[in-house]
DNA sequence: CATCTCAACTCGTCATAACAAGCTGAGACC
DNA sequence: GGTCTCAGCTTGTTATGACGAGTTGAGATG
């Protein structure tokens, strides 16, 4: 009944769905350390009385955030908050100002230069444009609590990166814009890692010795539908960064 | 009807859940490229009768299938097989040997040292052990097609790294021996990545200079009940070397 | 012919209900 | 005290039913 009630009484939120507001709730409870790592969860009935809602729907709920991490389950015993943090949720695609600024740390964006120029044959290539076509390139210092953290070049489409261009690059990621101001929702990416030497440009920008060791993110971010929108490279130094995150073996459990 | 054929007639799989047993079903299908990219799935209400299932339970295969990210579903339209592969799945949890050798390259291991040591605080921390005991340490060079790649090293506990010892080690991931020889199934893994440049030691075993840079991996692999299994380090070749995976924007959509 | 409307189909969400399977602790039994 | 059993909890799986929202194509309309 109240379900209906709760949709009536705020109907701005009518259309959000129910399980997702359990799982937000909850999410929130977590990361604001009200319940700490192995506090068990209310059991699912508890939660369906707390919400008004049905066992089904709070299951869609839980099972959103065991997929987070943020909780895992036992049957028979219950759904617990999971391990420590600082390792969480890093396998999703975040911006790195999303990822730091929500830990309490300052990021800022210096920007380098943000020019028209001519895509080579892997800019066009990745991005899905004609070889040289004109996209636009963004070259971003960032600093985390005021120490360069990485270098990161960006390639756009024309359009969209007009668009991008005149927004607040100094302090929001880039994914926040394209979803935000341009309204692309963003979907995969697909990212390769490896190491580099600095170069010396990029060892007077990020402060370290040419020749350092700098861990280079190549990364094509694609939106909902699968079409490229934002290419990058990435350049972070070595010493005070790393690139964290879990995967699974086997997520099918296939044969 | 037939999925309750299915179970009388094979009894000792009567306990694999059914919403399982359609998801395996369906993903033969695409994997053996009966449904190309890009082809409709027969609808939910469909597929339910084909499999004798409520929709509920379809839609829980069909929810699994799209975690992996082997079909897409669009509301109104239905769920079609998702592009080409090549880049599919690469958030797995695999060996080195496992991904290089199924792309017709050869892998080989040297190994440098095999020892029981005294665990460090770290790595007692990372197995669950306590400081000061003993573990097992394997060091090992790995070659693709002959050129040094990567230097390894390994922990285990002492128990399993004895049986770990006694197997293949030049030929087999470790990955592939525990689950095969020792039995134990593997579950999620923790990475850390990072540039460090190349110390003496390992730049000798590289074949590149000294301060070189090189991909450091740190990885804590558990298996299947969260139990921390196996603790490495693996170093490798910058220039050589490309870590490469994809990853989702938005699991939750929160906020 | 172009456009518009709408019925019919699709997936998205949610409720209620039931039984199976795993876990846990209180009490019985030795 | 130590062990064993089992009732009563938990999650896991599944069915049926319902309505909402997005998509699409056929037919009506201009």
């Amino acid at each position: 009944m109240s379900s209906t009630e709760l949709q009536t009484s705020r109907p701005e939120f009518a259309d959000v769905p129910l399980y997702r507001q359990i799982s937000k709730a909850l999410r929130l409870r977590i990361l604001d350390g009200d319940w700490p790592a192995g506090t068990r969860l209310p059991s699912e009935s508890e939660l369906g009385a707390q919400f008004d809602a049905s066992r089904i729907t709070v299951r869609q709920a839980i099972g959103a955030l065991q997929q987070e991490g943020l909780i895992y389950t036992r049957q028979g015993s219950g759904s617990f908050v999971s391990r420590p943090k600082a390792f969480q949720n890093v396998s999703r695609l975040q911006g790195f100002a999303e990822q730091m600024g929500s830990h309490g740390h300052e990021v800022r964006n210096r920007l380098l230069s943000l020019a028209e120029v001519v895509a080579d044959a892997r800019v066009a290539a990745r991005l899905g444009v004609a070889e040289g076509a004109t996209v636009i390139e963004i070259r971003r210092l960032r600093l985390l609590d005021r120490e360069p953290v990485s270098v990161e070049l960006t390639w756009l489409q024309r359009d969209l990166g007009l668009q991008v261009a005149r927004a607040d690059l100094e302090g929001r990621d880039i994914f926040v814009i394209l979803e935000n101001d341009c309204g692309v929702p963003l979907g995969q990416a697909e990212l390769a890692l490896d190491a580099v030497a600095a170069d010396t440009e990029l060892a007077s920008r990020l402060n370290v010795a040419r020749g350092a060791p700098l861990l280079r993110v190549e990364r094509l971010t694609h939106d909902h539908a699968g079409r490229p929108v934002d290419y990058e490279f990435l350049y972070f130094r070595g010493d005070t960064f790393q690139y964290r995150f879990k995967v699974d073996r086997d997520p099918s459990s296939a044969e």
